[in-house]
DNA sequence: AAATGATATCTGCCTAAGCAGTAATTGCAC
DNA sequence: GTGCAATTACTGCTTAGGCAGATATCATTT
């Protein structure tokens, strides 16, 4: 059984991690965009571009999975940086079924061009912070992160774990 | 100045707050949004009745600036949410602009009965966490909500804001 | 009090995300 | 090896969010 950190007589909505992630994402987002959109981007394409510069090759399977978007809907992201000439699409050779990005010259240098721009707003985001509490708040959220991530998993496969920890 | 907490020679998307505060939505929006619809609600319609369980009467901008949300599609939210019977439109009384939205009794029993859902989902998200973990973690969260907030709304009153921390 | 500007809500339009279904390929059981 | 299930990427359709304008009301200035 998990631990009762909320309970009903006393949750408050405005309390709770649940709202307080979505609106640090929201926060974050309203942040971010702007800047990006004046430079020719959408968020998830900045997203695409980083994490091909990060991970050298990918495919979109691995972007569907890290960013929890849509397969559908990352197709058409991809179309577009494939018409800018960001990226180009390879037919996987090891596994046919899949499909390698990776960035052109150009794209490359698109990306590099955003990161100054996209560390600004992190950094800007995080102003008040000490690097103790940036170092405490990564720890957090990637252990909230990596617990979630595993359980969803596991409730995949087995649907009775919907109700296991009640 | 601030902080420089990333540094462009350094960086990698996965290990950023930006990246990782996405993440968690997202993880976050998995674990609970399944629950909710077995029971015929989407999440913002949860956001909104609980709100307003907490807020006890409120108005739809309120609730826009709380949760970052469109005025627009907004309306459209609370248009369901009248037409089932959970809340109820009164034009403002101090003032006709506004409208003051409060939870029908049927609505209440509806939110009541869904919180234990919600808190069960929270918790089996934070189940890894201790307490100490958990307050720590909520405070990191609230003053990076906190600062994000101020710094926005600056930037949105003086647009020389945008580039002054560079 | 008239005029101007700001605020709150709503409406229509457009884009993007979510969902279901398809085709191609692979892995596995037998 | 054949058959069957699973995986990967893509396509069409539906729905919800983002944006720009319209309307009504209020606040402020003169």
């Amino acid at each position: 059984m998990s631990k009762q950190h909320y309970k009903a007589a006393t949750y408050k909505a405005r309390t709770s991690i649940g709202y307080l992630v979505k609106r640090s994402h929201a926060l974050m987002l309203d942040n971010l965009e702007p800047a990006l959109s004046e430079r020719g981007f959408t968020f998830m394409q900045w997203v695409i571009l980083i994490y091909l510069r990060d991970g050298i090759a990918v495919n979109p399977r691995d972007i569907c999975a890290e960013f929890r978007h849509d397969s559908g809907a990352l197709t058409r992201v991809i179309d577009q940086l494939a018409e800018r000439g960001w990226l180009e699409r390879n037919r996987g050779i090891a596994d046919r079924r899949k499909v390698d990005l990776h960035l052109t010259p150009a794209g490359r240098k698109a990306v590099e061009s955003l990161i100054p721009t996209v560390l600004d707003k992190l950094n800007f985001a995080l102003a008040d912070f000490s690097s103790t509490e940036v170092r405490e708040f990564t720890r957090l959220l990637t252990k909230l992160n990596h617990a979630l991530q595993q359980r969803l998993e596991g409730a995949a496969t087995s649907p009775a774990a919907s109700t296991e920890h009640v």
